[in-house]
DNA sequence: CACCGGGCATCACGAATGCTTATGCCCGGC
DNA sequence: GCCGGGCATAAGCATTCGTGATGCCCGGTG
């Protein structure tokens, strides 16, 4: 299982065309084609349907494997180029939406700096892999406990800030004058699925567990970005929103309502790859110090 | 960055020589060296210094790299066999010793049974690779939270028990008579430190996080696997233990209390390969069947 | 101080692997 | 029924990889 091998096989199967894939991976089609077979021929397993191109059960099951594979590799890679490169002067952040807020911004550098939003579970690799010299990422947890990472590569994670949670709802919503409110309340309630703007629904079930955290019945989704366009669509009675409180309030028609119970908090922290920590200078250690401080 | 290479390097790395390690993997010192050359040429780094041979701190770094791509190349050639191998009539499990306790020992099928302890951290792995068809895993964490656990590969984790956690002391010890403490009342006592027998200390740090967690000062380390003879030892002064409580009852001159703040529990998961889930037939799914009801 | 021996590096050669070009085969479209 | 796109297979050639032989460095020893 040669790491060639497997990125020829990820590519055919992404691509579902044996001549495409060789074309991106600068081959020929014969040598995908002797890849594949190789791959096969040492599994003893078929993981390829031919016309159309499409991968097998136990390909699918490859596939992921081999994603976190190349993935790992990559990083290792990374990892290692950083002991010998030399010290740069410029910062690459990467920062999924909802970190980006006053206090991350007020630690960056004036000058030198890249920025880039990336969906949460991509900011992870992006450091792994050196794309980014730092991380923003953000989610939620029980008080003061870590954020459940991927383990891509070993990375340093350091809390930057909490914040409580709101249920963002309508502000004729009978609950809407409540000075808090429980999960448990709103069981039955439509949600807004809106990834990137928001909350991640989904860790729900895997930070908080039990039956409060099961079945999120969604009624819109909201690929955007921007938190007020999300609490706008609460307040116009499309789906309940989960918001970090600061970033809840102020809109018009909306009434934010502090989640009580479970005892959660939105929660942001700054990843670094942790060999990067060593270094007592440069930007990356400037902007860490500055978030921690 | 060959696996093969690679593998080589954490031979030599491990053995502190080129020649046992070529005797160990077959080759010669030649190839072994010449592999060892090649690694250092692609990254550009010494990764080793000879006369003596060990790593450098770059050489350290590859080496956690290489020590987790490794397994999760095994992890998946191993998953991707069990696609092709024809199921067994045998049960292995590999688990740790906390997590053997009547509720698991009474699941186990009446025949063909190998049952394994291993330490924690090595059980994931264990079934990850393939080396045992099932896992039982103890840990602390908030009540009807997972356990975290490395992901080496997709394993599928679920919750087989969980009990409350008591901490022992001394019968003579003024909180001996509690019906419950705080760990905040503990923070300048005197542990036990007992990775197998007990409830790993460590971890507490990471699922509690917060001031509560930090600077466990330990007293005595026990590395057997003994609970009895853990509680004894708290009953002796030698420090506190914490226990599921269940395990900690029962010793003279030990008093047992539970644990209130945090709120966290002992608990118990089942770890199966991801795969392995869709055969309904088998001791594995017996087995896993029995523990769920 | 010179000798000796263990252990890693280097060199040269033969074998095996991997990629390319060329060709064959299968299937779907016209 | 013919044509064409796309994957499989065959043969040839370049590269890589592992071996055996040799060289070099260092530490121990009489």
């Amino acid at each position: 299982m040669d790491p060639h091998l497997l990125r020829t096989y990820v590519a055919v199967a992404r691509l579902a065309s044996f001549s495409d894939a060789a074309r991106e991976l600068g081959y020929t089609q014969s040598a995908v084609s002797q890849h594949v077979a190789a791959l096969e021929a040492d599994l003893g397993l078929p993981l390829l349907t031919r016309r159309p191109v499409a991968p097998t059960p136990a390909g699918e099951r490859l596939l992921e494997h081999a994603g976190a594979l190349l993935l790992r590799l990559d990083a290792a890679r990374a990892d290692l180029d950083r002991f010998a490169a030399a010290p740069r002067a410029t910062l690459n952040v990467a920062a999924s939406p909802l970190a980006l807020h006053p206090r991350t911004l007020a630690a960056l550098p004036a000058t030198g700096v890249t920025l880039r939003a990336l969906p949460r579970d991509r900011v992870p690799a992006a450091v792994a892999t050196g794309d980014a010299d730092a991380g923003l990422v953000d989610g939620i947890a029980a008080p003061s406990d870590p954020l459940r990472l991927p383990d891509i590569a070993p990375l340093a994670a350091t809390r930057v800030a909490e914040e409580p949670l709101a249920v963002v709802l309508p502000a004729t919503h009978p609950l809407a004058g409540r000075t808090g409110v429980r999960l448990d309340d709103l069981v039955d309630a439509r949600w807004l699925d809106a990834p990137a703007a928001g909350v991640p629904l989904g860790e729900l079930r895997a930070v908080h567990g039990g039956p409060a955290g099961r079945g999120f019945r969604t009624a819109l989704r909201y690929e955007g970005t921007d938190t007020r366009t999300l609490a706008a669509l609460a307040a116009d009675g499309h789906g309940l929103a989960l918001l970090p409180l600061p970033a809840a309030g102020g809109v018009p028609g909306a009434a934010a309502v502090p989640l009580v119970a479970p005892r959660l908090v939105h929660r942001t922290e700054l990843l670094l790859a942790a060999g990067a920590r060593r270094e007592a200078a440069g930007p990356v250690a400037e902007f860490s110090r500055r978030l921690r401080s």
